[in-house]
DNA sequence: AAAAGGTGCAACCGCGGATTT
DNA sequence: CAAATCCGCGGTTGCACCTTT
C-alpha cells in the first residue's frame, strides 16, 4: 500500500506556461502556501503535473527570486563553490539568495564553463588543462632559466596532484570567506559560509588525494596546499582581467568568445578537442603573475602512478 | 534579405533518497 | 517491512532569438 500516484500524466498541459497559468500558481501559493504538489494543480485549477508547478514555482515564480546577470561577486562565489562541490547546484544555490540551482547550472555551462575552457582551465576539475600543456616547457620559460627542471623532473612522470588542488581551493575558500561574506554584506544577502562544512569538504578531499604516505610526504602536502592556497585566487583573478579586457558582460558574450564556444550543452563531457586546444592556445593563462618565493618544486608531486 | 548555424534558457526527464501507507 | 509515491536534484532537450554567411 502506498500513496495515491501523484498525477494522471493524461491530458496534462506540458511546454511554456502562459500568463493565465503563472497567475493562478501564483494567486493559489499567495493563499495557500507552496507544498503539497500533487494536489495543488487540481486546486488551483491548473492542467499540469505537480512535479511542472513546483519547478515553475522554484525556479521562475518565486517572489524572491533575483533576476538579472551575476555580478562579479556571485561568479567568484560559484567557482569557488564548483572547485569543492562539484555540480552540486542545489548546494551552491544555497549560498547565492535569490539564485535557483538551474540559474546557476545553465549561467555554469553557458557562461563560466566556456570561459574557463578557453582559459585552458579544466571545469570539472578547477586545474589547468595539463593535456593541452607541455607544463615544463611553459615554466621554463616563465621562470629563472638557470633553474633545471629536467633536473628536477628526474624523468618521472610529473602530474599535478588533483586532490591536492581540490584541498587548495577549498582552503583558499575558507581565506576568502571573510572577504566572501563582506561581499555578502554589501549586497544585503548576508550569508556566512560554513567554515565547518568546508573544512570538513577539505579533509576529505585530502585523504581522497592519491599522493604518497608518510611524514616526509605530509610535508611537502602541507608546502603543496601553502602554494596552491593561491590557486583560486589566481583563476579568480586571471577571470576578472579577462572580464575587464572585454568589458565585463556576463550575460553577453563577446563574438570572439561566441566563436570559441561549444557547440551544445550536450557535448559537455567533450574534452581535448582541436577546438579546446585552439581555445587554449589563444587564452591568456599565463598572463598572472607568479608570485614572489615561488618554490617551483612544491607544485608538483612526483609519484610512479597518479 | 534569406538561410544556416549558434546561443541561452525555460522546462522536461529520469533517478534516488525520503516518506507514507 | 515492503510497496508505492513524493520530492528534489542533476542532466538534457527544445525552441526562440541572435549572429554569421
Amino acid at each position: 500500500m502506498g500513496r495515491a500516484p501523484c498525477c494522471d500524466k493524461n491530458g496534462l498541459k506540458k511546454g511554456p506556461w502562459t500568463p493565465e497559468e503563472d497567475l493562478k500558481l501564483i494567486n493559489y501559493i499567495q493563499n495557500h502556501g507552496p507544498g503539497n504538489w500533487r494536489s495543488l494543480p487540481k486546486t488551483a485549477g491548473l492542467q499540469r503535473c505537480g512535479k511542472s508547478c513546483r519547478l515553475r514555482w522554484t525556479n521562475y515564480l518565486r517572489p524572491d527570486i533575483k533576476r538579472g546577470r551575476f555580478s562579479l561577486e556571485e561568479e567568484d562565489t560559484i567557482i569557488q563553490l564548483h572547485s569543492i562541490m562539484g555540480n552540486k547546484w542545489s548546494s551552491i544555490a544555497a549560498r547565492l539568495p535569490g539564485r535557483t540551482d538551474n540559474e546557476i547550472k545553465n549561467y555554469w555551462n553557458t557562461h563560466i564553463r566556456k570561459r574557463l575552457l578557453r582559459m585552458g582551465i579544466d571545469p570539472v576539475t578547477h586545474a589547468p588543462r595539463l593535456d593541452l600543456l607541455d607544463m615544463s616547457s611553459i615554466l621554463r620559460s616563465v621562470l629563472n632559466p638557470s633553474l633545471n627542471m629536467q633536473g628536477f623532473l628526474g624523468g618521472a612522470q610529473v602530474l599535478m596532484n588533483q586532490g591536492l588542488l581540490n584541498l587548495a581551493a577549498t582552503l583558499s575558500l575558507i581565506e576568502n570567506q571573510n572577504l566572501a561574506s563582506h561581499n555578502y554584506v554589501q549586497n544585503q544577502v548576508a550569508q556566512p559560509l560554513d567554515i565547518t562544512q568546508l573544512q570538513s569538504v577539505a579533509m576529505e578531499n585530502f585523504s581522497c588525494s592519491n599522493s604518497p604516505s608518510g611524514d616526509e610526504n605530509l610535508v611537502l602536502q602541507q608546502n603543496q596546499v601553502d602554494l596552491l592556497g593561491n590557486y583560486n585566487h589566481v583563476l579568480v583573478h586571471s577571470l576578472k582581467n579577462e572580464e575587464q579586457k572585454k568589458g565585463y558582460d556576463s550575460a553577453m558574450p563577446t563574438p570572439e568568445s561566441s566563436s570559441n564556444q561549444l557547440n551544445s550543452s550536450s557535448n559537455y563531457l567533450r574534452s581535448g578537442t582541436e577546438e579546446e586546444k585552439n581555445d587554449f592556445c589563444n587564452s591568456d593563462l599565463f598572463e598572472f603573475d607568479i608570485p614572489e618565493g615561488l618554490d617551483i618544486a612544491d607544485i608538483f608531486c612526483t609519484v610512479p602512478q597518479c
